[in-house]
DNA sequence: TAGACTAGAGAACGATCATTCTCAGCGCCA
DNA sequence: TGGCGCTGAGAATGATCGTTCTCTAGTCTA
């Protein structure tokens, strides 16, 4: 197995294991067992646990965006899409919220790198929004109404959160023109 | 030192110190020492350290919604006030998000009675808004607003969410009659 | 005043976990 | 063929932390 290979199987890892148990709680006997990959080679890719954590949240940024993208993309730009792409998000087993926000409340004093990737990754979905909606106002207000409903989806475990949220987004939409 | 005194002392340095470094990162001896109370006067107040933090939960729960209500009450019960008490909060010294949804993010599996305290917290809220505004689609629609802007603010630093979330919901009310 | 109970301070215990080290095996080049 | 370097497996290390234990010194009661 080669290195790339070892890093690949380290992010698959780590994304399953965070994702579902939160980062504090995932030893990296954890990721090594999951994974495959052995402590020493583990460390060579990824020299601390924070960088393992700050890579699984840059590359769970990336594919997070990119199917989002595609599904609102396949309907035309639709707006409105993001709030049925959620739904079917907060539908999916073992959907435990957003990645970042727990991350968040996590660490409390959170290494550099993990605090910008957090931070990045609200900055790229508030880009995105507003590339979708020609008002940025508006578009901010969805932003706000996509985190809310993941923050309450995750907590109270109704994937319903969705529908409330598109309806409000349809509001807004409509009183924007 | 009596032992009623020693709960409010505990739980007083318990809520300084996990709301701002997150639980997992507050050591009991950390709260020990803030608090002045013995680990030995601690652990009978609360015989394990899930118990004292379902209990700071709790009772942030209780003041923190006592303060809304107070302050949406001084306006005569507006629901656009709430977001003015949200303005208000996320630009204290100290903000840091929710402390249940942050919470949530840092126990992967909680103990019972935290995620008892956590969804509590979330339900009441909920039912608060309810009681605001006639419509109970329109209320919670603002609920998304107000977990929403409190999550971006808290991750972006920005205590202008409050006022992005405040004319979405002023949107959402009007067009509500 | 003697003695039983209690509190506080802090050491001790035990578990967990990130990180490093050891060692035995295996391929690779001279 | 013979050593050199790299590997994986897993033990060892060192730190942190929740929880308990020990010991000393009061304090209240009889």
């Amino acid at each position: 197995m080669d290195s790339t290979e070892a890093t690949h199987r380290l992010l698959e890892a780590a994304e399953e294991l965070f994702y579902a148990h939160g980062v504090q709680a995932v030893g990296m006997d954890a990721v090594r067992e999951r994974s495959g990959v052995s402590l020493k080679r583990l460390y060579q890719c990824f020299p601390a646990k924070t960088d393992l954590v700050e890579a699984y949240l840059l590359r769970r940024d990336e594919r997070w965006r990119a199917s989002l993208r595609e599904f609102v993309h396949a309907r035309g730009g639709d707006p409105l899409a993001v709030f049925d792409w959620l739904a079917g998000w907060f539908a999916e087993p073992g959907f435990r919220g957003c990645a970042f926000v727990n991350s968040f409340g996590e660490f409390g004093e959170p290494a550099p790198g993990i605090a910008a990737a957090i931070r990045k990754h609200k900055d790229e979905v508030r880009a995105y929004l507003r590339g979708l909606v020609p008002d940025q106002g508006v578009a901010d207000q969805l932003f706000s109404l996509v985190e809310g409903a993941t923050v309450l989806a995750a907590i109270t475990g109704d994937p319903g959160e969705a529908k409330t949220a598109r309806e409000a987004a349809k509001v807004l939409l409509d009183a924007q023109k």
